[in-house]
DNA sequence: AATGATTGTAAGCTTTTAGCATACAGCTTG
DNA sequence: CAAGCTGTATGCTAAAAGCTTACAATCATT
């Protein structure tokens, strides 16, 4: 069976019939000119046509040649649009994007960013999967995956994109009762509504700007399992509660809900995407990263 | 400077993707599997993208890489017709065709075969030069030399084409007195013309099929340096004149001329094609060169 | 006419790349 | 659970690319 072809040399004969001479040509190059002579008359060998007559201080094509040349033009432009078509990708991203993202978090930001990502590049599609239970990136069907909270596994590729704050809320009805406690030691005997969703909800630790921690174990009446749903019973009267700032941001704004303790922080958590393990990343993925990067920095300024 | 691109690379993962596999990429290509994942690998990197997702027995082709993939099969199968279209020129030739012959030879032979060589490749041009002065291949103007007669220099690279006769011929009208020239030595005081434009023109060997041989020193009261010239000489009575076969044979049959002592042989010459040095042959002139051939064999065999 | 400069090629060598054989990880199938 | 298959990694060998040096041939200059 016979050898495959060497495209590679078709970019030396192209450059001596463009050149004029084989001197030029290997300037071109940047190769020396024995290299020039040498490829091409392989590619001569190979082809068993004589494509350039060598006189002296001057090359010319032959009638052969000059049809080869046309097909080797043609070709070495395609293979140069070729490759800056993919370096191209990387400023306009295509595909779809498979993002996951916890409940909470997707609703309250990954979708509205969702949106606007879409109107920055319409060539993209996005596939938006929102959930609490760890998509696996293994199976090869995510582009990124969105964690809220502290990583388990730090084996795993995380990059850090922003964080959240939790804050101690309650209803803005109760804001005469509410605004005599100016101590977490205060918080006792406080209805508190515990988030089973995270672990250990009921031991906390606040610190004041002046570095002093009180750690305090709440007692609670009520738990449930959804930190929405936590939100909706603060809102009524339930109790309060230990809530992230990304979700009830909007509340505050409006009204509805009134922080506690706002001296006093408490632990914060990451907002980090996790990617699977690849050499490259796609045009879309950075594309979306870097938004998110930038959303969050805004959240957070504001 | 970055570096060319290696578009060897793209018949590797072409392949890939037209089989489904490396492995079957491997098996089309003929080299092993580990060859077409390190090209493959080496191309990604190169662009800095990744082309292929290897999921578990299977292999799909990511956005960017069918983006690319179809620049790769269009530039493939380009490639492939560039190579064979070169291929096609050799029975299908081109170009303009260089060839230079002596006047006689070129006049009696040459020109109608140039006719019918047009006829049979009219994507082929003639320049056709007829003279007696050895025009030089070294200047690189001409395809090929037809050279008639003894060869002075044998390190010219030189293929025989055929051979020439030469005949001892008279005026038809003449009959009766020349039937009774029987023998070489039978011309003493015959009168005939001498071709000064060969060397030594009166000196000749006749030879019998039984290889006995004579040599005869013939006189002349006229000489002229055209063998044309000599043949219009001979028709008009002024004498018996030995001229190629190729020049008197249409006149031998026509009975103009007649052949005398046609039991004794003269020397022979070559026809020779002689061509530049070059490593390979156009098909312009190895399709010419076959053509003169079965000419001068048909020739012969008439 | 002689000499210097330039171009393209040849030869020998070094560096780089292609390709092979082997082994292994991971997954699927029986 | 074991066998089989696929793709990748590694080390090695062979082949190719490319460099340096030298030379032949031609042209331009003196």
């Amino acid at each position: 069976m016979s050898k495959a072809h060497n495209l590679n040399r078709l970019s030396y004969f192209a450059a001596v019939v463009e050149t004029g001479s084989f001197t030029n040509a290997a300037e071109r190059l940047s190769v020396t000119k024995a290299v020039v002579s040498s490829q091409v008359s392989q590619l001569e060998q190979e082809l068993q046509a004589t494509l350039l007559v060598r006189n002296t201080r001057k090359v010319s094509t032959t009638e052969v040649g000059k049809i080869f040349y046309e097909h080797c033009a043609s070709i070495l432009n395609e293979a140069e649009e070729a490759f800056s078509a993919l370096s191209q990708l990387t400023e306009n991203p295509i595909g779809t994007l498979r993002v996951t993202a916890p409940n909470d978090y997707g609703k309250a930001i990954v979708t509205p960013l969702v949106a606007a990502f879409r109107r920055n590049y319409p060539d993209c599609q996005v596939e938006l999967y929102l959930g609490d239970n760890h998509s696996d990136l293994m199976a090869g069907n995510l582009d990124l995956a969105i964690r809220v909270g502290w990583l388990r596994d730090s084996g795993l590729l995380a990059r850090k994109l922003g964080v959240f704050k939790q804050l101690l809320v309650g209803p803005a009805d109760k804001f005469a009762l509410l605004s005599h406690i100016k101590h977490p030691n205060d918080l006792v005997g406080i209805d508190f509504i515990a988030n089973t969703a995270i672990s250990d909800p009921l031991q906390w630790q606040f610190k004041t700007t002046g570095n002093k921690r009180i750690s305090v174990k709440l007692k609670s009446n009520l738990s449930i399992n959804s930190a929405p749903a936590i939100k909706e019973a603060v809102k009524n009267g339930a109790g309060l509660a230990i809530l992230p700032d990304y979700l009830v941001q909007k509340d505050l704004i409006e009204g509805k809900l009134i922080q506690v303790l706002p001296d006093w922080q408490l632990p914060e958590g990451d907002i980090s995407a996790v990617l699977p393990a690849s050499k490259f990343r796609a045009g879309k993925v950075t594309a979306f990263i870097e938004m998110l990067r930038r959303a969050e920095k805004a959240r957070i300024d504001s």
